[in-house]
DNA sequence: TTACGTGCAAATAATTTGCAGTCCC
DNA sequence: GGGACTGCAAATTATTTGCACGTAA
């Protein structure tokens, strides 16, 4: 795939780091993830290495490029027990495929029709002005723009 | 584009208004569907009925309540038809069940957590102010705005 | 009539789960 | 060491598809 989207200038996370591993360990830790093998290094395919969004299955080819030994099945796992745990981000597109990016900024998503490319709009891009009051027992937990894009005839 | 509405401009002299069983027959011709037993039954129970989000499964639910003959395989091919010619949206959730609602009139949603319900969010109670460029060669098609909402602790 | 639509059941695709073996604290 | 984690394969769930039959134009 091409680096198109994963080409960035990286954000307050991407420390320079000396060691990317400990980091991601620590936020593991953080979070009460046991930092076992598989889950420090997916975490750091997902926090260190720039990847941004990603699918189980792309997730998965990362890995096995990275030779990090690990199932499809844990990849599902980890990929959920980051969402709960605040880590990452779900990102449901239409054709039952779900996404996941790192969450540690507000930001949403232009999403390409057809294709299943996923590009970032940083918050300040977007202004939600007026949000209305959410009905009786119940609180905004997140709200969320997609603006799908259609390829321009040419 | 957002010009759909449920109230047509007089096509030709057999609008019945009042019946909505024809109702759903022209609609259905004027996108280029034929008005076959099980479109005009699952659109009337979609456009006339009052129903506005619903899964597959939900309506093929209701289908059956309302006696309408059907199989679930037709209502997938009918609700990608439907959606295919405009006459209805796909909202895809977290949780890989896909929910169409009717596209006749500009909309977001609050989504409930945990349970799959969506409520509808008028156009004008939210006011997507800035939006960013979209990149070059592309065109945006459609905004969606979905407001998570959890359930107060009480 | 005749191409398009429908129903059934089997096929896919994405994701989850049960359980035996493994590893972190 | 012990409970949490992983991997495998089988199970689930949502949706699509192939093909014989039915039906609208």
């Amino acid at each position: 795939m091409s680096g198109l989207t994963t080409q960035d200038q990286g954000y307050g996370s991407n420390v320079r780091p000396g060691c990317p591993f400990h980091e991601v360990r620590q936020k593991l830790r953080r979070v009460g993830l046991r930092p076992t093998r598989q889950r420090v290094s997916l975490g750091w395919v997902l926090f260190a290495k720039g990847q941004r969004h990603v699918s189980a299955e792309m997730l998965y080819e990362e890995a096995m490029k990275e030779r990090i030994p690990v199932s499809l099945a844990t990849i599902y796992n980890t990929l959920r027990q980051f969402t709960e745990a605040g880590l990452l981000r779900e990102l449901t597109l239409d054709g039952a495929k779900a996404y996941f990016d790192t969450a540690d900024h507000d930001h949403h998503h232009f999403v390409v029709e057809g294709e299943n490319r996923v590009i970032d709009i940083p918050a300040q891009d977007i202004d939600v002005a007026a949000l209305p009051a959410p009905p009786e027992g119940y609180e905004i937990s997140r709200v969320d723009v997609v603006v799908r894009l259609r390829k321009v005839e040419g």
